[in-house]
This record gives structure tokens, sequence and C-alpha cells, in this order.
DNA sequence: CGGCGATTTGAATTACATCAATCTAGGTGG
DNA sequence: CCACCTAGATTGATGTAATTCAAATCGCCG
């Protein structure tokens, strides 16, 4: 999203790096800004007390995060050496009282991220593992828009990406053996890969309506 | 969250009723309001091409929701029949750009729901079927403020809960049986039940020692 | 070149889903 | 008001996808 990004930049910023592996802001920190990606990847993630990891989002170049008001709601933490715009909270919060367009960008990118993990969460408890990873995989590609026959980086360990699709390593595993034997992919070294396939496939579309019956009342009031 | 309506209802509002199982909006829908809880349950969701439904929140009242901006990133349907206020967006966008508690709360409910969906998304992928049913009943009880002993209403049906779960009915009813027969749990009718062990339990994780099933002592976590 | 974490492979287990058959509640009409 | 009627809920039997445990292998970084 170039777009909240340059808008943003009338707010206080400066840069900031991380290195792979290395937090970002842990969930329960007091929210001072939020973040652009300029360069690598970043990952948000919720951790279990017993070690479990879940992974909600991998953010890539342009992507804006960390709109948290007073406590962070999940942790970020940098999957590889990455580079950062850092935009102050207060500076983005009074630049929002001035600009509308600020403030529906800030919006929208809240709604965007929760839209996501909507059907993120939607796909990891529905779809069968193979589905699962073909998703992942597909959706990276089309993110990076790359050409179909054109191999596609996996910026990302296979335990992230098995912590972000709910699998353990072992399972992704075998599923893109099995995907590499069937033919629907071919790796590239361990951290590309190319898919056969088109990129977004085009399922049948249903029509899930339930009972129109009848309409909601409204009424005008105050 | 009564704060963010009573500072909300200085924009244009209206009150909507709905109907149980009717649509409040769907899915790709044009954002034109948003919505608070005053009396029943609301139910967030997003639906599968092949008639599988996750549902991502329910909503209480005093609960504000559909903060999107243009386009609706999941539905919305009545769970019970409801009372709803609904927040003109035009109007709302105007005072945020007037008032800093009015940007403040709007940017806050939306971390809200973020971060708890995050928490929800990790929960169901990584704890078995027995303590999600337990997180889930805990969690209500806990919202509904009810006393240890009082017997807490599931305002929603079972299909709505193993939607939220990511379980099958058939499953969730098992479990709930297992519940009963272990003691942990009192069903009240077929929409009630009393929690036998302490609802809510916030304290600090102790150690590594986890192994919910041989104690009777559980180890719930929001 | 050696060491060690990350990944892959293999075998056994199991938790949950699926399929199919009742059962129950609560809404409807007689 | 009560006896149906039906969708939702429960129970049972069986299947299986994914996990778990364990071991071998890869590949990166010093």
């Amino acid at each position: 999203m170039p777009e909240i990004a340059s808008i943003l930049d009338a707010a206080k910023h400066w840069t900031a790096h991380y290195r792979r592996g290395h937090l970002i802001y842990g969930e329960g920190d007091l929210t001072t800004g939020i973040y652009r990606v300029d360069k690598g990847c970043v990952r948000l993630q919720v951790d279990s007390a017993d070690g479990d990891r879940q992974i909600v989002a991998f953010l890539f170049p342009g992507d804006v995060f960390g709109m948290s008001v007073d406590l962070r709601t999940s942790s970020a933490e940098a999957v590889s050496d990455v580079d950062l715009t850092r935009y102050s909270l207060p500076s983005v919060l009074e630049l929002a009282t001035r600009s509308t367009s600020v403030l529906l960008q800030v919006m929208r990118a809240a709604d965007t991220v929760y839209g996501e993990l909507a059907h993120h969460t939607e796909q990891i408890t529905h779809l069968p593992a193979t589905e699962r990873v073909l998703w992942f995989l597909d959706r990276l590609a089309g993110r990076e828009g790359v050409q179909p026959g054109e191999p596609v980086r996996l910026p990302m360990s296979r335990r992230d990406v098995s912590d972000y699709l709910g699998l353990t390593p072992e399972t992704l595993s075998r599923i893109m053996r099995q995907l590499q034997d069937d033919g629907h992919l071919s790796a590239v070294g361990r951290k590309s890969f190319t898919l056969r396939r088109p990129t977004f496939r085009v399922g049948p579309v249903d029509d899930p309506q339930l009972d129109p019956l009848s309409l909601p009342s409204e009424q005008l009031c105050a």
C-alpha cells in the first residue's frame, strides 16, 4: 500500500533496522509508533504459554503495521533483515485529525489486516493441509506479482510457514514433497519454488444465501 | 465498550432491529455505517465457497463493530433478535477529525477486535477440542460477569459455537457431554450451563507444568 | 572441514471428522 | 391445550488426515 505510506510521510518518522529473528515489539508493549516495511519481511504473531506460536500475518515492502493505540495486541518480529520506516504515533494521530485522507487510510489499513486475518482463519480451519499450502504459495506468488513460471522466493523458514498455516513442520515437509511429485510445484533450492499451475485459481462460487424472509426495521433516533 | 458508544453518540445515529438469523451486512457490501450492539448477540463470519463458515467473533451489548471504510471484509448476522445503534460512517469520520478521543476510540476498537481475532486463531489452531470448548465457555462466562456457580446463557446455537471453534457439531456435542460427565460443567436446559470451576483467571502464567487433564483445577487463559 | 540447528523421512498413534441413525425441543396448527 | 412436526442436537460406529516420536540427512556458518 504505497499510498498510505506517502501520505503518512507527513508525520514525524525515521528509519529503523532489525536483524533477522529480532523482536520489533512484543505483545503488551506500549505503542509509540506504527511501521511500514521498506525492505525484508516481518511476521505478526501470538505466542502461547506452552511455546506454541501462531503467526497471524507476514508483512512485505509497502505494508503498514502496528496500528495499535495503547498496548500491542500481538508481537512483531523480523523474518529477515528488515528496513522499516517508523512513524510517531502522536504525530500520525495529530495528522489524522487534520487530514481526512490520513484518517481514511489508517482505518482502511486496519480493516484490511482484519479482513485478511478473518480469511486466513477461515482457510486454516477448513482447508486440508495440501490446499492450505497451495493457498499460501499461491497468495505469496500473487503478492509478489510473479508471472506463472517465474520462481518465487520464500523469505521465511519452514517453521514460520507451518506456524502460519497451523501445521507441523513435518506435515508441511511431506506436503511440499507431494506437491513436487504431483508436478504442482518445483523447488529451486530450498528458498524458492515455481508454481506449475496458474496463480490464483478461480473456483466455482456457490450461493450460500440462507433465508431472506423479512426486512430489518430502522427508525431515526435523537 | 460503553465509553466509545457514548462518545459516538455525537454522530448521526439510528436504532435498527434484526431478527434472529438475518443478515446485517454481507461481505463485499459498501460500508455506510458502524454499529453498536444494544441487545442480543451478533456474529461476524466469513463464508467459503463450499458452504463452510468460520465465525470470527460474537458481539454482545456494548460492543462496536463494522469499522470498515469502503467494502465489508466479513459478514454480520443476528444470532438472536437484536437491537443495534447504527452510526453514519461519514458522520463518525467527520467527528473523528474534530475529536481526538473519537479517533482514539475508533482505532482502539479496531485494534481490540484484531487482537481478539489473533488470539482466537491461536487458540483454535493449537488447543485440543476439549480445551477449546472450555476456553470458549470460560470467556463467555467472564464476559457476562457471571459469578462461579451462576448459570450462563448461550445465546447461540451449537452450530454457531462449533463454527466459532472450528469443530463439527458432533464433536462439540461429545465434548460437552464429556465435560458434564467429568463434572467440569453442568447443563441447565440446552441453552444454559454452569461452570464448576472458577470463571476467568487472568493470573500470571506459572511454570511449564501443563497437563490440564491430570488435575481438577484447569488452567484457562485469555 | 566439522558441528549443529533446520529440515526431511519413516512408522505408529490418535484426535477429530464422517456417515448414519435416533432423539429432543419448541414452534405450529388442529 | 396438546399432539404433531421438523430442524437442531445427540449418539454410535468407522475411517483417516495429521500429529507424534524417533532417526537420518541437509546445509549453513564459524
